[in-house]
DNA sequence: CAATAAATGAGAATAAGTCTCATTTATAAC
DNA sequence: GTTATAAATGAGACTTATTCTCATTTATTG
């Protein structure tokens, strides 16, 4: 509760009923969500082209990552400068999506050879991701 | 024009024009577009759904690979057997999506991390992708 | 070349996301 | 605490991307 004002006035944005309802929302599952989940979450709180709108406003201020799931449907996760960086691991299964961090010495090596990417293309590389697509073995009872 | 129609004899797909077409397309741009470009390029030549059939046909004998671009356009990359394991790199100024091939001890670097990832999580990952975001400083006119 | 199953074209249907604009709310000044 | 003002919101219309339907056409096999 507090967490998301402070969220919200560390990066100058006003405080509105709308975005603490969506921060929650993001706060409190705390792993990549489809935008329809949220949807359906959120209903009958946020009007749908609110939460789009929030959403944007999210990612204007770089809190939010979104990318797309292995339907093709929008995901969206909170990325607070307290997280680690990481990585998603997708299962083909059961569709869920893991928050994975690899080793540093993996991290260091990655940061090298992008070094040297961007030499080659001539190219100011400033962020990355990595996706391991696969299947979980017995993480869920869809996935046996 | 031999290419197109090898490869789908070679996949058990039956050899019809618009699914030339479609490959041809895709074989003379050689690197990463978006649907969008290719629904204009083959206008007049391939109906609207036939080419969302034929690109999904194609995914289904694992010949082509999907993914969005910066902007959540759908975007599609023909990858043969023949072609060599690469990623990709976004150039966030002119929207240019360039393939890159990582260095041979990088990818090895990778694919030992990828195991320890998957005792981890019991996980069996099969495939990954590792995207890289940036500003491309003198490729193209739109980065100055 | 005939029969049959599969693929296609055209456009209707659906779904995801954006836009508009009248109303409400947050913020800042008093 | 009020008030003024700019910003944000809700509702639903609109747009765009993708999928679906079904009558027609085409590829394949014998």
């Amino acid at each position: 509760m507090q967490d998301s004002k402070k969220i919200l006035s560390d990066n100058n944005v006003s405080i509105t009923n709308p975005r603490i309802l969506v921060l929650e929302a993001l706060l409190d599952n705390k792993s990549p969500i489809t935008v329809d989940e949220l949807l359906t979450k959120l209903e009958n709180q946020v009007a749908k082209s609110t939460l789009y709108r929030v959403l944007s406003d999210l990612k204007k201020i770089n809190i939010l990552q979104e990318f797309t799931n292995l339907e093709n449907q929008s995901v969206v996760e909170l990325l607070l400068d307290t997280d680690l960086h990481h990585h998603h691991l997708f299962c083909s299964d059961c569709g869920e999506i893991i928050d994975v961090e690899m080793a540093n010495e993996f991290e260091e090596k990655l940061s090298k050879e992008i070094k040297r990417i961007e030499k080659k293309f001539n190219f100011i590389i400033e962020d990355h991701r990595l996706e391991l697509f696969g299947k979980c073995t017995d993480l869920c009872e869809n996935c046996s």
